[in-house]
DNA sequence: AGTGCCATGTAAGGAGTTACATGATTCG
DNA sequence: CGAATCATGTAACTCCTTACATGGCACT
């Protein structure tokens, strides 16, 4: 979904081809997400069958460029008036897991926490390394800081949700038990289940 | 992906059907993301395919029940003890679209921030109301909040990132000149970037 | 001459969605 | 009797990824 307003959002600075949006769009995120080049294209064809982009002829070198058409100039604007929307939240990994380690008896809930709380510090340690890089003045520089900052904030969210998660665990009642079987393998669990 | 490891995870606890691995995977996890049951046959038969799950006979009522098999088994264990990475970070829509918004001439950037948090501002009272329904005792009520509080801290920090760009732009020397153009729209765009 | 980047694709498959088909059982 | 839920699927499609094929062009 992003990817396609994505396309739409450049090519609403001027027609390009495939390879160019590519590189327009990794080059203004900072190279956080990479772009298949592959999917560049069957997006733009799809883009197209919908009426959203239409062939612009080649340019000086010959490149097949895609321009918008009115619904797909239409389609860009209403991208920026709209704010996204969360209603259906996104699946979360570690949201799920932890919901279903807390729930499935035998698991050593403290002990996934406690690594995913040292691999998630690590990562944000990764990206304050990278904030060091002092930026340039150009738009670029400043969506690539932006990107890694919101990175950085939803880590810290992370590691505080953890700690919450916790601090929880440490006052629920029946959370003292399984340690002491030390049951932290699935095979184990399942004999405690019966 | 999550999916995947969450019905092995589910099995570990003892072996179910298709149906009611959707509905312990729903309750574990509050409804916060509906599982699609014809997915959960899919994915499944893929298991199946790959020697994580087995055909375990049917149960009393005649349901066809699935089981872990010993790499299945492995499976499970290596999710509880091995972090999720974020290593190649998640495609965010916002965080595509803001940085796209800002190397984009002539978009009204200051708007959609505001117009996002907002948004994000309203999903987080929803949260907040929803937190006020006091939990039972039972760890599917633990989860539930767990997961709850997942998106409480995530959709703070998203507010908390907004107006730290809002901050930014507004110490964003180029920032004040689109204004006055009036140019909100990508038609207007266009002109702009010539 | 080979390596690497530019440029445009196709193929195969995983993951997920919506929608439909079919039959049993349960509840008002 | 009708509606809802239980239960097992299939079909069509989007989105995305990895991998492969092909050809030009530039640099060493």
């Amino acid at each position: 979904m992003s990817i396609k307003q994505g396309l739409l959002a450049l090519l609403a600075v001027e027609p390009m081809y495939g390879y160019q949006l590519r590189q327009e769009f990794e080059s203004r995120t900072g190279g956080t997400w990479p772009l298949n080049i592959g999917q560049v294209y069957t997006t733009l064809r799809r883009l197209e069958r919908d009426g959203l982009v239409a062939g612009a002829g080649a340019d000086d070198e010959g490149h097949a460029r895609y321009e918008l058409t009115g619904p797909g100039l239409a389609a860009v604007d209403g991208w920026w008036t709209t704010p996204v929307t969360r209603d259906a939240p996104a699946r979360d990994e570690l949201a799920i897991k932890l919901a279903l380690a807390v729930t499935v008896p035998g698991v050593d809930v403290r002990g996934v926490v406690q690594r995913q709380r040292t691999e998630t510090v690590r990562a944000l340690q990764d990206y304050t390394r990278l904030k060091r890089r002092e930026p340039g003045g150009d738009e670029r520089d400043l969506a690539w800081t932006l990107v890694l900052d919101n990175l950085v904030f939803a880590a810290e969210a992370e590691v505080r949700w953890l700690d919450h998660v916790e601090a929880r665990l440490a006052r629920w009642p029946a959370a003292s038990a399984p340690a002491a079987a030390g049951a932290t393998t699935s095979a184990d669990a399942r004999e405690v289940a019966r």
